[in-house]
DNA sequence: TCCATATTTCCATTATTGTTGAAGTATTGA
DNA sequence: TCAATACTTCAACAATAATGGAAATATGGA
């Protein structure tokens, strides 16, 4: 089960939020770690915290390879996030004002949990 | 100036993201501070606080009527956030798969920023 | 003017997060 | 089997954020 706050709290951190753009920007493939950490310029284990974090919550995932690992973006979680947004905390008609956006009903309700009063 | 993280972290506490929900439901007009304590059962000095915060990034709005203060949703924020996700924390294809986007250029860029080499 | 009310600011305390070196684990190649 | 590599977990510390009582501020009504 997700819960929007622990998502948005997860990426509401410079650091893991740059994370999170390089593994979307790298596509379903994914990342070594080694490779982000030399990207943002980061120690291996303040990477290793962070990816940690951003897999817990569910917003990337770890495959191991052999010797290797690789984290690759959870697009569906960011989906997810996506919709609980546009359908919890926007005025409606203002958000997506550039998107055609049909009733919600279009779209499945989102697993996504604001515990205080759904 | 809008920091994306900032935002995003200012929505990633339960207790501010139940208060920008009230707010977004509440409409332009939004809510007194009495209202919203009483309907999250929080001590008036820490709604303030987050009441605070939220307004510090700009997410929502005081407004000062006599003896009353006003907090209102700042809905443009919002939905420069909401750009800002789909911009740049998508997979593109994945994100929206309800609305019928079209290509991003539809939309002016977000003035929302991420500082790690946007 | 004085009081009641609404809300904030101040302050102290507690709780949560972030950072990073050192040690541990797993895998592969020699 | 041993050494090298690629990470992670551990542990200690530093930094930041959250909580809520007490005092301060502002407004309007008696």
């Amino acid at each position: 089960m997700l819960l929007a706050a622990e998502l948005l709290a997860a990426l509401g951190h410079e650091t893991r939020l740059a994370i999170f753009r390089l593994l979307v920007e790298a596509g379903p493939q994914g990342r070594y770690p080694n490779e982000l950490s030399e990207a943002l310029g980061l120690p291996p284990t303040t990477l290793s915290f962070h990816l940690a974090h951003l897999n817990r919550v569910g917003l990337i995932r770890r495959h191991k390879e052999g010797r290797y690992l690789r984290y690759a973006a959870a697009y569906e979680t960011m989906d997810e996030l996506l919709a609980f947004l546009t359908q919890n905390c926007c005025g409606g008609v203002t958000c997506l004002s550039g998107a055609a956006t049909g009733p919600s009903e279009k779209r499945p309700p989102t697993t996504i949990l604001a515990p205080q009063g759904t």
